[in-house]
RNA sequence: GGCACCUUAGCCAAGAGGUAAGGCAGAGGUCUGCAAAAUCUCCAUCUCCGGUUCGAAUCCGGAAGGUGCCUCCA
């Protein structure tokens, strides 16, 4: 039994789809006023894996998620950099796809844009203006009245009255209360803006996800995911208007990532340490940066850090080696034959999946199958058959499906891993060759103090090499 | 001030009231010309103080430290 971590009763809960196998997911996507960041990908990396296990679990699953592409965020960009704000956002969408095709991350069956569903996002609010939740102003724009809808403040645990005593923001003025939130923006003179009732402008910051996740997955729907950041003030919006406007519970499991924090802080601007996923791609290879993501609970907080990414490139490493040997045994099979050891991996790994998808947990029953597999594969005694290693493999390649890892051939990403270890350590591969081929001629003639010195000017640079019976093999530390 | 969250070995990181997964680093074996890789063995009573319980890292109360949100944020 699958259970999820709901936000809104904050505990575990068993999954329960509202239509039986058919399960409808909404996450929030990227407001695309610039290029997408690591915190960004730990998002679309979690989500990855919560869809990909429902699948697996036999799920028939609806993955909308939107691309918010007008904003104040990106008026402002574009205006800064003096082009179109429809030009700045196809270019960091595309950014935004390339960043996530890299990282090996299913498209979502559905990408809605805000500018697309401009007719929803009116409907919507006319609906919330009749039915007495909304309220025009006299400068065209159209709020959200708080104070009409009983359960606001009930995903972020706040209460109206103390968030109003808190308020630490101007008022503006047309509101009828602070926490009035836009619906409906009136377009100042040169801003981008579309014909409505109310005049002409342009949707607020949360209607556009209210309107298009019901218009997708209907007025209720399964789960609705995103940052933690999120929850208020976004989500908590986006419940008022959709359950105002439709008058039934708007998503039922509310699920939402653990934030991600560099060297121990918060990505701004300001602390010069935002990463693109672009540039941290640069510095280590895709896999590498899935793998990370994934050896944390998506909820858990995550911190960046250089150091980690090595100690994980290490274990990428370590499983690829591992598997390149199994499948030389497995190359021999006739048909894959699962035995005990195999079908006990894949239990732990729906176990810990069922467990609001726990791929940490993962991460250890990989450990214990590949010391296996090592242990095992080793002597001629103990080895599997060539028909159970092709079980191995392909219970490997079944978990790795959802997980998005181990999924390549073990000398093409050794070899992708290490073109990016070379650019990153600044060393030539000539120059490395060249050494380990003057220790070969010191070791053929037996003159090993000569050729252990070759070994420690490689140390030095920070390699190390490994004799094997097909030569000498040679990788960072 | 309000609301959330976090605190497990040198580091990273799971822990569903029943007596601490896994990884890195470290120590010691096996293997090796020597190494490396691989493998074996060893390596924590869970920030602190109370409480509930036969029994708590896990539940409750309190304290300390840290983070996030409350204005844009995955």
């Amino acid at each position: 039994m699958l259970r999820i971590y709901n936000s809104m009763s904050e505990k575990k809960e068993d999954f329960v789809p509202l239509n039986g196998k058919n399960v409808g997911i909404y996450a929030c996507g990227m407001t695309v006023y610039d290029k997408p960041h690591i915190g960004h990908a730990r998002k679309e990396v979690a989500i990855d894996l919560i869809v990909n296990y429902l699948k697996y679990s036999g799920f028939s699953v609806t993955y909308v998620r939107n691309f918010t592409d007008i904003d104040d965020k990106i008026i402002a960009r574009a205006n800064e950099r003096g082009i179109d704000f429809r030009a700045l956002t196809e270019e960091n969408i595309e950014a935004f796809y390339k960043a996530m095709d890299a990282l090996g991350l299913a498209r979502p069956d559905i990408e809605p844009k805000a500018t697309a569903h401009i007719g929803e996002i009116i409907s919507m609010v006319q609906k919330l203006i009749d039915k007495g939740f909304a309220y025009p102003t006299s400068d065209g724009s159209v709020y959200f009245a708080v104070e009409k809808f009983k359960g606001y403040g009930k995903l972020s645990g706040r209460k109206l009255d103390e968030m109003i005593s808190g308020t630490r923001f101007d008022v503006e003025e047309s509101k009828q209360n602070p926490l009035d939130f836009a619906l409906w923006k009136a377009s100042k003179p040169g801003e981008p803006k579309w014909e409505s009732p109310w005049g002409e402008g342009r949707p607020g910051w949360h209607i556009e996800c209210s309107a298009m996740s019901t218009k997708y997955l209907g007025e209720s729907f399964d789960i609705h995911a995103g940052g933690r950041d999120l929850i208020f003030p976004h989500h908590e919006n986006e419940i008022a208007q959709a359950e105002c406007a439709t008058g039934k519970p708007f998503a039922k499991y509310w699920v939402h990532n653990g934030f991600l924090t560099v060297e121990g802080e918060k990505m701004s601007k300001s602390l010069h340490n935002f990463i693109t996923v672009e540039d941290a791609l640069k510095q280590y290879h895709p896999e590498v940066l899935r793998y990370f993501m994934l050896s944390t609970h998506y909820r858990t907080p995550i911190d960046f850090s250089m150091a980690n990414l090595k100690d994980t490139e290490k274990k990428i490493c370590y499983f690829y080696n591992t598997l390149k040997t199994l499948n030389q045994f497995a190359a021999k099979a006739a048909k894959p034959v699962r035995n005990e050891k195999a079908a006990e991996f894949i239990n732990e790994f729906k176990e810990a999946m069922d467990d609001d998808f726990n791929s940490a947990r993962v991460v250890a029953a990989l450990f214990n199958l590949f010391k296996h597999l090592n242990e095992v594969l080793v002597s001629k005694k103990t080895r599997p058959t060539p028909d159970e290693c092709a079980g191995f493999a392909e219970a490997i390649k079944e978990v790795g499906s959802v997980l998005g890892v181990l999924l390549r051939d073990s000398d093409e990403i050794t070899n992708e891993i290490k073109e990016i270890q070379i650019v990153r350590y600044g060393i030539s591969k000539d120059e490395i060759e060249e050494i380990i081929n003057k220790r070969k001629a010191f070791r053929a003639e037996k003159n090993f103090e000569m050729a252990d010195k070759m070994r420690e000017e490689l140390l030095e640079k920070g390699i190390s090499i490994q004799d094997t019976p097909n030569g000498t093999e040679w990788s960072f530390n």
